[in-house]
DNA sequence: CTCGCAGGGGTTTTT
DNA sequence: CCCCTGCGAG
């Protein structure tokens, strides 16, 4: 029995709901409803008889939100194990290489490389390949990944390559192929671009795998890259039934390859199309989607979509300049513990965006001088810090005997004697008996030019691991990741370093998350553990937060929602990013990104920014964003800082801001210009942080040596210029 | 072979 | 500011 409440849905979201199967493009708006429309379509398949719930793929973007479909839909679907296939692609792709693998030579326990092992297989083959003029491991890395995402293999492109310095790459690409598949290792990359080739290349194959896509729905369609989308119609080529999701305007993985035209264009692949749009927004108030929307339509590559919503006006969009980072961030913290106080707010109702990681330390900051619980989601992810890769070398090596990559962490970690030469020897007698790196490490004592010492130590190593690789079919992976925690010497190899408890801490996370893995039950064994490990995403540990407020990045910003959302750093070079001023077109993506982060707001939105900022170890003034001043001025309301606020003392509420909301924002002039040094009668040195107004009524921010940050009238001022 | 230190270079976003 | 690399000493 279908439990949809049709009366909730929209009249678009009903027709959307309803379409016939064939293919759908449905563009949802922010806070449309795109997820409930999704889940009732696909509920719906299944309660009419269009479809078995086997016949359902549906591919999204991160963990998080398969997961999220996946429960909602076993709310909406009677026969709980009949829930319809819901993955990422990178997860789904695993799963096809696993299975089918063997076509293209790898086998089912293949490792999955992170971006710093890759780079590091592609050191190895910049070393080996010696020539003069090599470019760069991280441009090359760089170069391959984009190739892949186009889809292009190594001899595709070195026959497009235009000039010395891209042939040299794709001949780097092919070597650099070569080496994974003697590792039996792929990229994150390879996993679409390898599921691609091989179902490309294998038709009986292809038709196996289509038979789970009868119906194919594709989520955030806007954010596929070329070989996403070309899996897509692969996919679906049999039946044609291909829905996809998405909103142009949220597009903001264009760098990872991710082709906006995918889903402008996807009228002109299937002139057929049904084409839904969910305009109805009902997450935010008139006033943030109003200033939301002044943003967005400076964009030109967009379809004709207007978002509105029923919800009440609310407040202004607020405004607050700080005078650094440090007072940016005072500001936030101040703020959400005011609200806290007066609103009945809890810290997990509040969320910082930044566009780049290095930001969260002031806030982080801030936010532990006031004791606000926080949560920084993304940064240095867990299964990215040292100890935890070290001991995950070992399960990869278990798992993987062929991962070179692997293994050379391992040997290293704790180090027992066994360096870079010894690694060769072992790299060497590998290829030339035709065995794994593993095994050639037990046989190192037949070389003569390595040291009996070393040979019996990497000799020991081999026999536990080996003798460990026996017995771990019938042990839970707990137990396996316990044993080479202890048995390799790497928890005791952490008690010397100062931040031991720390580490070890790590460690006993890892074992917990092994424990979590074995009480699923899923029948999976190491290299399933392995795998879940290398593709978690970072929203996916939103859960953990658990009651705290939020810190990440807009891009880890998609597809969440928080009642009071503040922006920091809305400054130019940072946002819009100095790396993205090339070109109009990046422009247009850092656009669309604020327009996700300020569309995350239910009630409340912060926009914050600073006239200076440290980068790198040196300050630098900032201007405003430009896409403040794309917002209409009367939806905003300016918050100048306090001064000489003592942070840890709330001030009375009287007291809390300068409003000086009737300001403008003027550009160097009038008399002194932003940056420059001057003399005052009282307070000394100081710079030009800032000016306002025009004519008479021109002040100026100033920063003295001695006085502090004080705001002048120029007229009675008497400011006079010095040199440095 | 490993470790510690100095110096240089590069700094966005991440499945 | 941080990370990586290269180099010299133990």
């Amino acid at each position: 029995m279908l439990r949809l409440k049709v009366e909730d849905l929209n009249p678009e979201q009903h027709a959307a709901v309803f379409a016939e199967p064939g293919p759908v493009l449905i563009l949802a708006g922010a806070g449309s409803g795109k997820t409930r429309v999704l889940t009732y379509r696909i509920a719906h398949l299944v309660d009419s008889g269009k479809a078995a719930p086997e016949d359902i793929l549906a591919v999204t973007f991160t963990n998080k939100a398969a997961a999220e479909m996946r429960e909602r839909l076993s709310g909406l679907i009677d026969d709980h194990r009949r829930v319809p296939w819901v993955s990422t692609f990178h997860s789904a792709c695993a799963r096809i290489l696993r299975q089918d693998g063997r076509a293209l030579e790898f086998n089912r326990d293949f490792s999955i490389l992170d971006e710093a092992d890759s780079l590091a297989v592609i050191r190895q083959v910049l070393e080996d390949a010696v020539a003069p003029d090599m470019p760069a491991a991280e441009l090359v890395r760089a170069r391959i990944e984009q190739a892949k995402n186009e889809a292009l293999t190594p001899s595709v492109m070195a026959d497009r390559a235009e000039g010395d310095r891209d042939a040299r790459i794709a001949e780097l690409y092919a070597l650099y192929q070569e080496r994974l598949r003697t590792m039996n290792a792929m990229d994150f990359s390879d996993l679409l671009m390898n599921t691609w080739i091989l179902l490309d290349s294998q038709p009986e194959i292809l038709v196996r795998w289509q038979r789970y896509a009868r119906m194919l729905l594709v989520d955030e369609y806007q954010d596929t890259n070329r070989v996403q989308y070309l899996l897509a119609r692969m996919l679906a080529d049999s039946t044609r039934n291909l829905c996809v999701v998405g909103d142009e305007d949220q597009s903001i993985y264009r760098w990872r390859g991710a082709d906006i035209r995918n889903i402008l264009d996807f009228e002109r692949d299937y002139p057929d199309a049904k084409v839904f749009k969910l305009e109805q927004n009902y997450r935010s108030t008139k006033t943030i989607i109003a200033a939301a929307a002044s943003v967005i339509q400076n964009n030109t590559e967009r379809k004709d979509k207007t978002l509105w919503t029923a919800n009440e006006i609310g407040d202004p969009v607020v405004y607050f300049t700080g005078l650094t980072e440090r007072e940016e961030a005072d500001f936030v913290a101040g703020e959400i513990g005011l609200l806290i106080g007066d609103q009945a707010l809890r810290p997990r109702d509040f969320v910082v965006f930044y566009r780049t990681n290095s930001q969260s330390r002031a806030i982080e900051e801030a936010l532990v001088r006031r004791r606000i619980p926080y949560y920084v989601v993304g940064g240095t992810r867990f299964y990215d810090r040292r100890e935890v890769k070290d001991l995950l070398s070992y399960l990869r090596v278990l798992a993987n005997p062929a991962d070179f990559i692997s293994l050379e962490r391992m040997v290293g970690a704790p180090s027992r004697g066994i360096g870079g030469k010894t690694l060769e020897a072992i790299s060497a007698l590998a290829s030339k008996q035709a065995i794994t790196p593993l095994d050639a490490m037990g046989r190192l004592e037949t070389i003569s030019n390595v040291a009996l010492r070393t040979a019996k130590a990497a000799s020991a190593l081999y026999t536990w691991m080996r003798d460990l690789g026996g017995r771990m079919p019938t042990m839970p992976v707990r137990e396996i990741v316990a044993e080479v925690a202890a048995q390799s010497g790497l928890a005791a190899s952490l008690d010397a370093l100062p931040d031991a408890n720390e580490r070890k801490q790590n460690l006993d996370e890892l074992l917990a998350a092994a424990s979590a893995f074995d009480a699923e039950n899923t029948g999976g064994g190491l290299t399933e553990f392995l795998e879940r490990i290398a593709l978690v995403n970072d929203t996916d540990q939103i859960d953990e937060a658990a009651g705290r407020a939020s810190l990440m990045t807009l891009h880890t910003s998609k597809g969440l929602e928080y009642p009071i959302v503040f922006i920091a750093g809305m400054e130019e070079g940072l946002f819009p990013h100095s790396r993205s001023a090339d070109s109009e077109d990046e422009i247009e993506e850092e656009r669309r990104l604020c327009y996700v982060g300020m569309t995350r707001a239910r009630r409340l939105l912060y926009l914050t920014n600073t006239l200076s900022r440290e980068m790198f170890g040196t300050r630098n003034s900032s201007r405003p964003s430009r896409f403040l001043a794309e917002i209409d001025g009367a939806l905003l309301r300016r918050i100048a800082p306090e001064r000489n606020r003592p942070v840890l003392n709330t001030p009375a509420l009287s007291e809390r801001y300068i409003d000086y909301s009737d300001s403008q924002l003027a550009e160097d002039g009038d008399g002194v210009a932003v940056g420059a040094r001057v003399m005052h009668p009282t307070f000394g040195r100081g710079v030009v942080r800032r000016v306002e107004g025009r004519g008479s009524s021109t002040k100026a921010w100033v920063n003295f040596d001695q006085a502090g940050l004080k705001l002048l009238v120029l007229k009675f001022a008497n400011l006079v210029p010095i040199a440095e």
